[in-house]
DNA sequence: GATCACCTTGACGTAAACGGAAGGGTGGTT
DNA sequence: AACCACCCTTCCGTTTACGTCAAGGTGATC
């Protein structure tokens, strides 16, 4: 009885997961290892559940913002001792604060990097218009790769 | 004569720069192996000029939003190019504009690491305010700390 | 002239984050 | 019974971005 794919209890295994997420299993084995993830076991076999399957949404998304694995899981550590009702180390208050503080940086920097970026298009652009314009890419086909990305996001959400 | 320490010509020791940049004698020593760096010389010693020291900006801010080593270098060649007015192909044009996409993608990632924070933070907050509140740093901790790294950012312009 | 403090070039070591292959189990199908 | 298509563990390999000596050269200083 597969009932609804989209039930709130349903299970997953490794592999669809990769799927979903565009990782391997090797990856996903390996945050395990590293304590990051902690699925349950039908035999040998992994079975995720919607919580893990959350847990591995963080897990990705603090990579891409340039976390190490390590800090991500300390992250993840603390979600679990909120959810306890017991999180009484100021310590762990004061490193969320500081990881705000350095995105806030990363931010900016990512800002200025845009925007350095888009100047050496232009450039690029004018030369070659200047010079191929049979070679220029048409404004078209970066807004579709843009529409594609951002319908990426979409489901990251 | 050590005329203006600020002139547009003065140069640098390795020192120098590490130390205005915080980084290591032997991260430049890498930068310039892997073609990214190329200071003069006087004898053995590199000396650093003015635009050296962009460069370096350029490679401290590639690698604080997540861009490797060789990407950067990619990137600074192309402004070398540009300078040369001599850019003639057309990829480097898509690879930009790729960096461009993947970058706004991690600003949003960004944004939602930051805002998941928050959440952690408010909530490890009033635990520790309902159990230990002595043990709350001041807000006024957290908006210094702020200021000093936006300190930074400054000299980073 | 010995001691610093700084510079140099190798050469080897290392932490992080996996990749990949070996060797083996399980369940379903033809 | 043979063959997939998965899954597992274990172990060794790889890339990136440096850290860390080792061994030595140069100039200023006590």
């Amino acid at each position: 009885m597969p009932a609804d794919l989209r039930r709130p209890n349903r299970t997953f295994t490794i592999r669809q997961l990769c799927l979903e997420f565009k990782c391997t299993p090797r990856a996903l084995r390996f945050y395990e290892d590293k304590g990051l993830l902690a699925p349950a076991r039908d035999g040998m076999n992994r079975v995720y559940s919607y919580k893990d399957r959350a847990r591995l949404q963080l897990i990705l998304r603090g990579k891409r913002v340039g976390l190490a694995l390590a800090e991500i899981g300390e992250i993840l550590d603390l979600y679990d001792l909120d959810d306890g009702g017991a999180a009484q180390n100021a310590k762990s208050l004061q490193k969320f604060r500081e990881r705000i503080v350095a995105l806030e940086v990363q931010r900016h920097d990512i800002d200025q990097a845009i925007e350095q970026l888009r100047h050496g298009c232009d450039a690029l652009e004018k030369h070659l218009a200047a010079t191929r314009p049979d070679l220029l890419p048409r404004a078209a086909d970066y807004d579709q790769v843009l529409r594609e990305r951002l319908g990426d996001l979409e489901h990251a959400k």
